[in-house]
RNA sequence: GCGCCUGUAGUUUAAUGGAUAGAACAUCGGGUUGCGGACCCGAAACUUAGAGGUUCGAUUCCUCUCAGGCGCACCA
């Protein structure tokens, strides 16, 4: 509707117009300023040396535009237009076409904000990476839930989407873990029972570091480990083979609670005999050199530091495994558009690996997109896996769990369910307060890390939106052996006549939804989403506090309707967000 | 030191250069056993860190200052 809008505007003024939602409804559907643009437009002709005066006046203007659109005939869709100062164009929407667009929701069902516009295009998403050895931290949380929010987005606007789970399972890091593991008494046993846990893993690595703030010697060992791993030494190799199976069990197990599943986990070791290639092609394109010992891509021309393709020991950086990355993910999927969702502690990293890309010719710059991420922070400072001072994430979904249950048990709504129902539930409850917690933010802020707020389960949370969706299914519930027909629900506008502002504002939302997917999409703003869920929910609750939708009279066929809709725009709108829609909770 | 990012009610935050800066939490006051109270309505609370500038119009763009965060070749 939205581009109509803009056709229709520029029939009339030749003018390519910003169409928008007026923040208050009070003032139409949509809105535009094409008129009040024209002023500085005016000042510009003018410096051009055009002497042609427009009319400077943007409320004659609007008022013009409006009488040509008027003359040529209203667009059925269109049931009012207003020109208001200080020259803004409102239109109405007719009540017909938003109820078709209703009749569509409920046509439509799981496919209702399908979109087409990636049709034919692949987009690479890699997103979660976490690091190996490693407990799955609240950190990685945000990677993982917002990664996956865009891949669904993206999926559903009609990209091909490839998931990939870059995790951390190659560098220094695992010489210093392995130095750690050999100089005390851990042992990692050849078969059987593995005793050893992520946690006794996170601690050799903290152990590690408080013992080089003693002996600085120790990080030369630790890199040694590391050429070792990387020459393929049998006793290391096997050491970390262990380390990384242990840590993929683990994080298995937080994937499957949080209902993650993501299509492919290459992992940085994945790309071990992939380097030597793109090493090689930068020197035959002359782009590596040797400077100090290491053999690096200088980026001098757009003032940051080079990457380090080889160090002086003559072992691979990330940033060699991350080209090697991109060119392999060119080869096997070449995609038109990469997204790394990763935090922004690593800009520097990506602008460097995107620039190198572009230069190495895997890509051109406008197909690479980082989505940084802001950092979860205690109030006191940052998290550091170094000092021992992180979250882990079973334990936050635990006590979101807990929480929970605790309120379906004291909850009305929780009676006549059994224990496993409830338990049910209570996963989806939790876990969904968690998700739409971090998804609510902009992706780009830091969050302060709120024990209690991660919890919420009320107000503008995820539970609230549940809740609201099971509300509108015990309703439709009531009604099962009738059958809803809303096949022509303009026509039972008809017969109603009128509508109140509650059912009104709720069609004046309802239809909007395919376009936050795109503005979501387009925008890598899963926190859109989640705005427009919330205002669909609130103007949903207080109708349904106001009227009766069952005995609803004349209007109990449309109530449904509504609710129907309503519901079905919730559940496809979390869907996109990975959380669930219980029936009941 | 240099570069990038952020600064909005007590707290967490929303707002493609537009209309009275919108919510949630917390606080205070209300809502006939109700189609699910994990709900609804209302009140109080923001000179958008500060100072300039561009613009008909600035939370948004530019400059400076202040505060915080992140990063700055052999970690990832």
């Amino acid at each position: 509707m939205k581009s109509e809008l803009q056709k229709l505007i520029y029939k009339n003024t030749g003018k390519k117009a910003i169409i928008e939602h007026p923040v208050d409804m009070e003032h139409g559907d949509y809105s535009t300023n094409v008129a009040l643009k024209t002023r500085s437009e005016k000042s510009f002709d003018s410096a051009q040396g055009k002497q042609e005066a427009r009319s400077g006046n943007p409320m004659e203007l609007a008022n013009e535009i409006v009488n040509k659109i008027r003359s040529a005939g209203m667009p059925e869709y269109i049931s009012k237009i207003e020109v208001v100062q200080p020259g803004f164009i409102n239109f109405w929407l007719s009540q017909e076409y938003l109820a078709n667009q209703l009749e569509g929701v409920l046509k439509d069902k799981d496919g209702f904000g399908k979109l087409t516009i990636g049709k034919g295009k692949t987009v690479v998403i890699d997103y979660s990476s976490p690091n190996i050895a490693k407990p799955f931290g609240i950190g990685h949380l945000r990677s993982t839930v917002i990664g996956q929010a865009i891949y669904n987005l993206y999926n559903f606007c009609g990209w091909k989407t490839i998931g990939d789970n870059h995790l951390g399972d190659w560098g220094t890091q695992f010489g210093k873990l392995i130095y750690q593991i050999q100089n005390s008494k851990v042992k990692i046993p050849l078969q059987g029972k593995q005793n050893l846990t992520i946690e006794k893993l996170e601690k050799l690595y903290v152990d590690f570091h408080k013992k080089v703030e003693k002996h600085p010697e120790i990080e030369d060992e630790a890199r040694k480990y590391f050429q070792m791993l990387e020459a393929g030494d049998k006793e290391v190799r096997r050491i970390w083979q262990a380390c990384v199976d242990l840590s993929l069990k683990e994080f298995n197990r937080i994937y499957d609670l949080l209902g993650i599943k993501i299509d492919y986990a290459f992992g940085e070791s994945f790309y071990e005999d992939k380097m030597a290639e793109v090493i090689v092609d930068a020197k035959r394109k002359k782009l590596a050199v040797e400077s100090q010992g290491a053999l690096i891509i200088s980026f001098d021309e757009l003032n940051i530091p080079p990457g380090i393709l080889l160090k002086s020991d003559g072992a691979t950086m990330y940033f060699t495994r991350d080209l090697a990355c991109v060119l392999y993910r060119q080869r096997r999927w070449n995609p038109d558009l990469y997204i790394y969702e990763v935090g922004s502690d690593q800009k520097l990293h990506f602008q460097q690996v995107f620039a190198g890309a572009v230069k190495l010719h895997y890509g051109k710059m406008n197909q690479f997109v980082h989505v940084a991420h802001g950092l979860i922070r205690f109030p006191e400072g940052k998290m550091s896996t170094r000092a021992g001072k992180t979250v882990h994430l079973d334990t936050v979904l635990d006590e979101a769990i807990k929480r929970a249950t605790k309120i379906i048990k004291k909850s009305s709504t929780g009676r006549g369910m059994t224990v496993k129902q409830q338990e049910q539930i209570a996963k989806a409850v939790g876990i969904g307060a968690v998700k739409y917690f971090d998804l609510k933010h902009q992706p780009e802020t830091d969050i302060i890390y709120d024990w209690e707020k991660m919890f919420q389960l009320e107000g503008d949370s995820g539970p609230y939106l549940q809740y609201t969706f099971a509300r509108t299914r015990s309703v439709l519930n009531k009604i099962k052996n009738k059958i809803l027909n809303i096949k022509n629900t303009d026509q039972i506008l008809k017969i109603k006549n009128t509508l109140n502002s509650e059912e009104l504002g709720l069609l004046r939302t309802i239809y909007r939804f395919p376009e936050v997917i795109e503005l979501a999409a387009e925008n890598y703003s899963p926190n859109l989403i989640c705005n427009f869920l919330f205002d669909l929910a609130q103007k949903y609750n207080n109708f349904y506090n106001i009227h009766r939708i069952l005995g609803g009279g004349d209007s109990e066929e449309f109530r449904l309707a509504l609710t129907a809709a309503t519901g079905q725009v919730l559940k496809n709108g979390l869907s996109l967000l990975g959380i669930d829609t219980p029936e009941r909770m």
